[in-house]
DNA sequence: TATTGTTATACTCTATAACTATA
DNA sequence: TATAGTTATAGAGTATAACAATA
């Protein structure tokens, strides 16, 4: 993992401040936008921590999966699928090409446009942190309840599909 | 708001890719950290449109509460409250006092630290943040559905909790 | 020695705008 | 003119390490 990083701390709904008084919350204890963002970040922490020997960033995770998903697409396609201006792929795909995970053919029919496809290291790769990420989905899954997951999973749906 | 930015668009589930092919997203599609992530990015992202006026970037709000709501807290119980670094607190806090929002007070028992209040502007705009946030988590549960809200609150806060 | 807060530095992620090469 | 991808630039957010003042 690079110097900066990625190794924040538990986000502590209820340490003790230092003179021994116990941190009020207030109205973020009882609201989604706030509790939604505190289990994001312990999610894709416990995530880090679990891929960190695998020798690629997270973040890096969709991208693969969804080149993977859809051989042969296009950047600008694969920026829209995440959400992110085409600017941002230029160097996180440079990377991914650098190191032998990802191929990229110009396309025949649109010379403008590259096809984006994952090398055989790449499908190893993926293999490998989608390995990783059913572990982890075990574990939120054993967090959540089994018998809540599939309610919990339409509520999360529900949310991005209705705030696009 | 700020030239770089925070306009990020909506994360589009099931965008059509330029070739006329629906995306495929693969396992990603059902597993609760991806579908977190999206969740909290379309909450985010809606905030951020709802408060934008107000000239209080979103990132503050959770620290302008949490001093609101512990007068006299210490930079560092306020980190570890964060789960932050207390060095990112330094530029931050900088800010809000910069623009007369939080006040700071050296302590007369520990002179190493400061404690932090909020200045009568600080909670004027404090109360405009949380009617802003109280319009959107009425948006949210409308979304989730008032009567899975308690569940699904439950089960954010056993994540953020179980995964410290 | 230990802790509070600051400074210096660096890295990730993301954006906008202007550009090129194609279409 | 319009689109695909690149480059240049910028900003927010976060981290670690070394430091000064104080305990």
């Amino acid at each position: 993992m690079a110097a900066g990083g990625r190794q924040n701390r538990k986000p502590a709904q209820n340490t003790h401040a230092a003179d021994g008084k116990s941190i009020q919350y207030g109205p973020l204890e009882h609201w989604i936008g706030f509790n939604l963002r505190m289990a994001q970040a312990a999610s894709f922490q416990a995530f880090s921590r679990r891929s960190k020997d695998i020798g690629l960033r997270p973040g890096r995770f969709a991208t693969l999966t969804l080149i993977g998903q859809n051989p042969g697409i296009s950047q600008t396609a694969l920026s829209r699928a995440n959400g992110r201006d085409k600017s941002t792929l230029t160097p996180l795909i440079a990377d991914l090409v650098r190191q032998r995970l990802v191929r990229r053919v110009r396309e025949v029919n649109d010379r403008r446009s590259y096809g984006l496809t994952l090398t055989p290291a790449g499908e190893k790769m993926l293999a490998q942190l989608t390995e990783c990420a059913r572990q982890h989905e075990e574990e939120l899954d054993g967090i959540v309840g089994r018998r809540e997951r599939a309610q919990f999973l339409a509520a999360l749906k529900k949310l991005a599909d209705a705030l696009a």
